[in-house]
DNA sequence: ACAGGCGATAAGGGTGGCTTATCGGTCGGC
DNA sequence: GCCGACCGATAAGCCACCCTTATCGCCTGT
């Protein structure tokens, strides 16, 4: 069996299609078609059901498909591992990101280049936190910034970092009556825009209102902090989201920053890694870095000031 | 880079010998020197030191032969996990055994041998847990029965079967005077045959009767529990083992078993697998197995009779 | 000095995997 | 109902890789 067949077998599980996942191996269609044959050969099964187009992989397949990604995580880790040993860490670091981490990122990812300066950090930061640990179950990434709480969460290292917690930010005007407090009622009175309902962050907000009794209709909803901010910049419209977001990003000009009142919103953010052992090098020397950077430190002293 | 060339590198870490690993693969010499040397390419690192023989590996090569090994190990499991599905689990269940549990292996064999026809068993019994521990952690042996005391059980999972007790045997004219019990000192008097100085069991008996500030010299040492009770047989000796040897064997004729004076000698027996995830399936069997045995009860209902 | 052991090198041969070209079969649109 | 597009299997040829045997260079022990 070769670690090539392997490949194959992956790439035709991800792409659901022969000929895609040929091309996604630089091979041509018949070379892949018949390493998929020889693979079953040699197991005496069928890992791929038959009919004219592809159809699914057989039981026996899909357990094959689980070994074949961590083999080849591991391959790629032993790789990573004794190139390390020369040079210092080197290759590709796949980190996923959920939005609301997306600017916080920076205070893990910039010491860790800075320590690791030949290794090339991938982010993707439209993730939801089940898809982030999804694929590091699948050795798809090597980690990534979620919402652990309601994960399902074996099977992966948690590491929490920091806990965000959520602030209104509207133009001056907006808010002149009040100092640097607001209430949740006299919130839903502002025009609000705030993230789509599919995503934790919104839920999460809906979740403290609901509580209160109290309900929002944004007038827009978006998938993106930034756009939120830049309605609040054209000074007519207030938004919520974590205070962390103002730490790494400076507020839209005129803008002030006021805290909700008590409960306010907490919610854990935290690096998630393979528990596979002992794992990349990658992750291991990210995790290391967490522990050092101090992020809950650095983004916990105090609120954003809005000056 | 192919499974092959994993292998070999393995198999020149093991035999330390370009010529005896080649052969132990059942390929000619140079074969087995190129395919080193390919590999050494491809990771741009000397793996071996090379003098005119074989001088060891570098620190890249042992890194390497570490993660080689876990691959192989999983490509193995792959296997295995793949046919367990069409015909149940099949392969070779290797198991280390350290010789005070050779007995009492057959109550974890069997049921196991009963639940998975296929499956064939190797047992290894005359190795020390220490011996054991590292080769499962080489994934040279699927699991093992060992004294989990002052071992490193880090990597591997430590699954307690039962508790031995030492008695004394004896021919019944030499302990003519006693009724079930000898004290320690007594025992002394005996015409005593005992384990090697250098093995666990004989190490427990000194250990205890260093705390009554006592010292035994015995007559005759061996390495096997069978000749120890061979002498016993003989009426002209006596012996101090593991009661659980009298629950799956029984003892010579004309012999008796008495119990020792408190403190009475216990040392756990545990069951220990490598503790990779989601680790062979047979491992995982054997640890099902042993669960549902029932070792300890069968063992630990009552001290063996001496009819 | 010489023999023997060890690992590297050389030359040749066979297998296996890759390529392009083509086929058989199904499905959707007109 | 037919035609075209798409999908995966098959065919034929080629190349590369890996294994073999034979030999060499070097060191070591006697």
């Amino acid at each position: 069996m070769l670690f090539r067949q392997l490949e194959y077998f992956v790439a035709l599980a991800r792409e659901r299609h022969f000929a895609r996942a040929a091309s996604a191996c630089y091979v041509s269609q018949p070379a892949l078609s018949e390493a998929i044959r020889k693979l079953e050969h040699e197991l005496g099964v069928p890992l791929v059901w038959r009919g004219h187009n592809y159809e699914g992989l057989t039981p026996e397949g899909e357990r094959l498909v689980l070994w074949a990604r961590r083999i080849l995580a591991e391959h790629d880790s032993l790789k990573q591992e004794v190139a390390a040993l020369q040079t210092g860490l080197t290759g590709r670091l796949r980190l996923g990101v959920i939005p609301a981490a997306s600017g916080t990122v920076a205070l893990l990812t910039d010491p860790f280049c800075a320590e690791h300066p030949l290794v090339n950090v991938h982010l993707e930061t439209s993730l939801r936190s089940s898809e982030i640990v999804d694929r590091i179950r699948r050795f798809e990434l090597d980690a990534g910034l979620v919402y652990p709480d309601d994960q399902d969460v074996s099977d992966v290292l948690v590491h929490p970092l920091y806990e965000e917690q959520h602030v209104l930010v509207a133009n001056g005007e907006l808010v002149a009556g009040y100092a640097d407090t607001i209430s949740w009622s006299d919130a839903l009175e502002l025009p609000m825009c705030l993230l789509n309902e599919g995503m934790r962050g919104r839920q999460l907000i809906d979740a403290a209102l609901a509580a209160h009794d109290l309900k929002l209709t944004p007038r827009l909803e978006t998938d993106s902090f930034v756009s939120l901010l830049a309605h609040v910049g054209t000074g007519r419209w207030a938004c919520i989201i974590p205070q962390t977001w103002l730490r790494t990003l400076r507020p839209p000009a005129g803008a002030r920053v006021l805290r909700l009142e008590a409960p306010s919103l907490r919610s854990s953010i935290a690096l998630v890694t393979s528990a596979a052992e002992p794992g990349p090098v990658l992750a291991r020397a990210l995790r290391r870095t967490a522990q050092n950077a101090e992020i809950a430190g650095t983004l916990g002293t105090a609120p954003p000031s809005d000056e």
